[in-house]
DNA sequence: TTGTATGCGTTATCAA
DNA sequence: TTGATAACGCATACAA
């Protein structure tokens, strides 16, 4: 393996000092132009690049930023860093990434490491915002951004989506065409982001005036199968039911298959929809319904904050909601509020 | 924002010196119990950690792995980083991430960037492997592996899925199975790994006897869209027809939406498989056949080969192919030899 | 068992 | 216009 030139290396060939080798490199004073002439000549043939890792020293600065994230199965996350990915190249500065397949000690472990590393700051993405990350975070000298997560009470930045508000005014839309049984198929039970949509699902059924009932609630894991498995559950309760609300898209195509297994034509006798709108509802014949946000956006904004807050050099707490759109497509149909019966199904376009 | 602690600080407020210091922390020499209690209290209270960039400095190494990936659409590339990731934590390297969403001249730049950060490896996976990648790669005094490329005669180190070879004998089973009026749905002309698959499903052909038709060849964009106006126009061209291989999963649930809207029935009037085997696929009632390979491992290969690299300190050139399985479900049939009639659909369990 | 001094490869300050 | 030299924060060989 070819060993690195250095700087004295480039000076000693040209017979000049490593300062004026600097001056040359970065541009950063006056240098004779035959002077300057020689040592790119130098530099071009030796192939020379400084050592960043002592320019970073001797500057205290890394250009580098931290992600943690805990999961890079489905879009979400891989879009965001995406986003994150982006914006950094902008302004010049490296993304270290650690997934931490959900492990919380992995978590705790790379806000360690990163920090050793001297990354200006870091970008988090967990499941479940606990505690003992407000406190680590807290601990650091530099900002850290939560991602996908809300932390209002701790006071620490964050860019997410409004899983709460989305959720409920979705609900309330189907309430709207009718809809008055209803049913949730919801998230794994420690996943915030399931909560905050399932809460939003359940006020916008107590404000219309509807009556919650537990056993219409199931908690899943998010897959396809899943999905089949807990509207089978479902329909087991053998209660009246219009409309089939799914924590994500994965679920709500898992509720359609099985309900089009039972022969329940979706969505004359039951509406879907979808609290998601991922690649998958594309594969599906029918149009699922659902809602749309942009990862890519949410990973952009996250960069920003977090950059604004290294160049200040100031940790400041501040949120960011990203938008979403609402799509009721042909997996939603109108209930004639009279008989409780479908009038045939309606979607916007788009 | 607070100010880092360094070793100095912490040996001064101990009454030792650095070295001691640094004997404590690193367990790298004989400490006097006492003193190493009072060093560690410190230690404790400051919350001091070692500026890795001055301990990298100084010993050369800096843990760092570079990976520059073409894209984070799709299941594929962020599998392959999350194997990737679980193997360099274990080995306690760090990983760098650039995303070129497909630019030449990002990677380019990426390459140069990375060297300059002293990363002590690189992983590269881009869609087209080029000359320019190959030169810059051999300039470089470090190991680079190249993912998901097959680069042979650049003797550049590989892990690659074998395209060419699962798609010929993906094929080569559909004729087992009686078909012999193929179409096929590729992907981007330049998409290597899509050529590779084109070019098996064109040998399986011609070793087994066919002619091969320019016009059932179609070039898409691997979207499902796509695959359902490339299968529009496969059926525009008239031709006789009992399979349809896809380059990939998306193309052939679009080709099998097309094919059902035009009434044609999958799969007993036509096959369909795609060479490809995504969470997409799940999404589907009928069950799509496809061919399985996993990119988490295609990604912990890759890492492993580039840490073995770095750590014997010599670039050998060594390819690895990662296995596959071939899977035909319920979207293929078999074909009754004598009347070209197919006789009820065949599918492989799991 | 502990401390001193040097090197790692830069940048930057100051003097020449 | 140039060069010497002091940081930057650590590891480590060598000395004590």
């Amino acid at each position: 393996m070819k060993k690195d030139i250095n700087i004295k290396e480039v000076a000693r060939k040209c017979g000049v000092s490593i300062a004026t080798v600097s001056r040359v490199f970065n541009n950063s004073g006056p240098v004779k132009e035959s002077t300057r002439k020689k040592i790119e000549k130098i530099i071009e043939e030796t192939g020379y690049r400084p050592n960043v890792l002592a320019r970073e020293l001797a500057e205290k600065k890394t250009h580098l930023v931290g992600m943690i994230v805990h999961s890079m199965i489905g879009e979400g996350l891989p879009r965001t860093i995406n986003g994150v990915n982006d914006v950094l190249q902008q302004h010049d500065f490296n993304l270290l990434i650690s997934c931490s397949n959900g492990s919380f000690e992995s978590e705790m472990k790379h806000f360690e490491i990163f920090r050793s590393k001297r990354v200006e700051g870091i970008l988090f993405a967990t499941r479940e915002f606990k505690k003992e990350h407000s406190k680590i975070i807290k601990k650091l000298p530099i900002p850290v951004v939560v991602l996908l997560q809300k932390t209002s009470q701790e006071k620490i930045p964050y860019v997410a989506f409004d899983n709460y508000r989305f959720a409920k005014e979705a609900t309330k839309r189907l309430f709207e065409l009718g809809h008055s049984k209803f049913a949730f198929i919801g998230g794994p039970v420690n996943a915030t982001n399931a909560i905050e949509r399932q809460q939003g699902f359940v006020h916008a059924l107590l404000e219309s005036g509807l009556e919650v009932e537990e056993a219409l609630i199931k908690n899943g894991d998010y897959t396809i199968e899943d999905g089949y498995w807990k509207m089978e559950s479902l329909l087991s309760e053998k209660k009246e039911l219009t409309a089939v609300v799914a924590v994500n898209d994965g679920m709500a195509i898992g509720a359609i298959n099985c309900l089009q297994d039972h022969g329940v034509n979706v969505p004359d006798e039951i509406s879907v929809l979808g609290l998601d709108d991922t690649v998958l509802a594309k594969a599906l014949r029918l149009k699922l319904s659902g809602v749309h946000y942009s990862y890519t956006d949410l990973g952009k904004v996250g960069a920003e904050i977090l950059l604004k807050q290294i160049e200040s050099n100031e940790l400041k707490f501040e949120k960011h909601l990203i938008p979403y759109t609402i799509h009721l497509r042909e997996s939603v149909a109108r209930v004639k509020p009279s008989d409780g019966r479908m009038i045939g199904n309606i979607f916007s376009p788009q």
